[in-house]
DNA sequence: ACCTTATGACAACACCGTTGACCTGTTAAC
DNA sequence: GTTAACAGGTCAACGGTGTTGTCATAAGGT
């Protein structure tokens, strides 16, 4: 038996389905992505990506092992159109302030896919290119290679996970994300305050931050603390340096 | 046609399943949440949950409406277990680090439950409770009620995200987590230093820091940025503190 | 003892991912 | 040009899934 998944590479024939379309690892990949925006996560399966693709299911195994390789190959691609637009200046606070945003609006743009793909590792193209990229900052700016190492990965687990966390509320259903938010206003805000004083004293600040995402915030911590643990070293490792990073925007 | 599920309060008649077991919520969650632990995420489906029941799948829907609700009821579950093991101490910064360790603990021990709950605002008895208390811990500790509330959502957002992203790789099935872990060794551990200086570099340290979770680095980043913030709010008030927390653990 | 009805069982539906066998058009070699 | 190989599309089937409409019956209140 022939090998079923042929490396792109390798790929010469180009036989149109039924539907006259031809097919191709790229093509699969956008209208997988479309699919999945167009009517939620739930609607991509590979029977239904072959009908919109207008082709049998099981041809997308020519192309993909199973699901999995296809959701890996969605995730890449998503990790490559964020990086495409980041362009990193030199100063490491600033530019990872800009990468976390960016790859937090990255996964807003497309909820359920982030949702999928936050938590796989696809050792593709685009997340190496990610990884090195980073590192490089990182090392770049001072941080030893331990510490950078492990700063990289709160930064990108933070960058993900918020933006999973943030994706999976907005893929709700509209009532059932303005139920969420009805729930602070209507319950938390009500709480008397001889039973729960901490949230009665609060409940104004709560209605508005819970509304809005924490990773903003978050990534603000995360670069305070590490610029805290660089002028640590550079002191330590007796540098003259008082660091004239970009200092973070004080958060309004 | 009488309503499909019946409010637990309401249940009076206890009719055995032909295999002689009296179905309940409880027993129902309870059963579910050991499948879970016993033989992987993957091992829970209606058809399963009824087989370990000894009931038919379709008696399940006279309890919950459908799985998502089942879902919610195992997560409600954990949150309260998770906050019954938790006793606070009066030391802030402990006291917040014990408690995000168990709630990603709680989760990791529960994969599924905890990537749908993650995102949820329940606004049952056991989440306020939850918010209260911690809130109370930052009041107390000297935080000004828009720094608590910033702080709070934070931290329950890292500890619930990370929480869900750790979980998701926990609920994959055991074949693709290994190939994960492999990615780095096979893949990332082998890049030349020409083409990638800073991954060869670090390789090292990759291979044995991304096999881990980084929700404790990354705890204690925040743990240490909402230090710094209040020793300054401190200072600026004119106290003459010098903070005496438990300091964290020096990162090994 | 009877009647109501809660609750369990059954069968069916429409999906799902995946595979093995088959068929056919494209391409490369002659 | 002709032809032979085979990449790549199709078909049918398997065993799984969540969910629902219908029926049967035993439990409980009267």
């Amino acid at each position: 038996m022939s090998e079923r998944v042929v490396p792109p590479a390798a790929r010469r024939r180009r036989r149109p389905t039924k539907h006259g379309v031809v097919l191709s690892e790229e093509l699969i990949v956008d209208t997988a992505l479309r699919l999945i925006e167009e009517h939620g996560a739930d609607a991509l399966s590979v029977r239904r990506l072959g009908r919109a693709l207008g082709a049998d299911p099981s041809s997308l195994y020519r192309y993909f092992r199973h699901t999995d390789d296809l959701m890996l190959a969605i995730a890449d691609e998503l990790i490559g159109r964020t990086l495409r637009t980041w362009r990193p200046t030199g100063d490491w606070r600033a530019d990872l302030r800009d990468l976390g945003l960016r790859m937090h609006a990255g996964a807003l743009a497309h909820p359920r896919a982030a949702v999928l793909s936050s938590y796989r590792v696809t050792g593709r193209e685009y997340e190496i290119q990610a990884v090195e990229t980073v590192l490089g900052v990182l090392r770049e700016a001072g941080f030893p290679d331990a510490e950078a190492v492990r700063i990289y990965h709160a930064f990108v687990d933070q960058a993900l996970a918020h933006g999973a966390l943030d994706s999976a509320s907005a893929a709700m259903p509209k009532a059932a994300r303005e139920a969420e938010a009805a729930v602070w206003r209507a319950t938390y805000a009500r709480l008397p305050a001889d039973t729960h004083p901490h949230i009665a004293a609060t409940a104004r600040h709560l209605v508005a931050d819970m509304a809005r995402s924490s990773y903003p915030a978050a990534l603000e911590l995360l670069l305070g603390a590490s610029a805290g643990r660089l002028a640590e070293i550079r002191s330590r490792s007796g540098h003259p340096t008082a660091t004239p990073d970009s200092s973070a925007k004080a958060v309004p």
